[in-house]
DNA sequence: TCGTAACGTTACACAGTGTAACGGATGCAG
DNA sequence: CTGCATCCGTTACACTGTGTAACGTTACGA
């Protein structure tokens, strides 16, 4: 498993999936508070050590891009919790979950039809 | 929102769980590796101001409890999953789940439909 | 050849964490 | 009543991660 992100990582990653690629530079004009050049570099290098981004590069400028699509990454750390939590019962996690509101029933039902469905379609092709 | 658990303190707060109500010293034994009761009463006590367990005392000895149970604090963290990975919606994420083999699609549907049973039940009482 | 643009290296202070020694209070056995 | 054992809090310290950035380096374009 990767090594934790930190807050500022966390921030940083988030703007590179909104971007898709970037530059040190784009990134640090779109930051919501002002961070010198060298600091977002260093971030952006201790993401990639961490290999959650992969950057390329083009005439000396380095373009960065996430490794994974944030859902994979929630699926990874919803893994986690169910096993650090609700000892590995996915049940017992959807249960919880609905038992505490982030999720209501009536919602649950119909993501479960849709998902289904179009299983069901993937499958036919 | 509670300040982040660290590795050792999730341990205890796991052992916690699963023993209802401990002091110090009985948690110690039940240890992976053994620690000095210092250290655990130490560990206890950032536990509980960082607000996860509580304790109680009966002659001169302390009885730690969780505040909360594991599958509420689960819901937590899956709810700030949601928002920073999902970009707010519950639905993507099971979406995700279910690509990434977290979930799988009859599991799902079972789920959903056990829970809308007790739901009903739940409130004919 | 020189400034500019990009980058990496190095640094540092601050917070959190694991780990524990110590010393204070208090109850129980003599 | 006195001293040992039991529990507990305080204090401490080294190590790691994090936010933050100055500075040195390299290569291209003018």
């Amino acid at each position: 498993m990767r090594r934790e992100l930190s807050e500022l990582e966390k921030t940083l990653l988030d703007l590179i999936w909104r971007k898709g690629e970037v530059t040190a530079d784009t990134l640090r004009v779109s930051l919501p508070r002002p961070l010198k050049d060298s600091t977002v570099r260093t971030v952006l290098r201790r993401l990639e050590e961490k290999g959650y981004v992969q950057h390329r590069v083009d005439a000396r400028t380095y373009y960065y891009k996430a490794v994974d699509a944030p859902e994979q990454l929630a699926a990874q750390a919803v893994r986690q919790i169910i096993d650090r939590f609700c000892r590995g019962s996915v049940e017992q996690l959807l249960v919880g979950l609905v038992d505490n509101d982030v999720l209501d029933e009536a919602q649950l039902k119909r993501l479960a039809d849709k998902i289904a469905r179009e299983k069901e379609k993937g499958e036919g092709r």
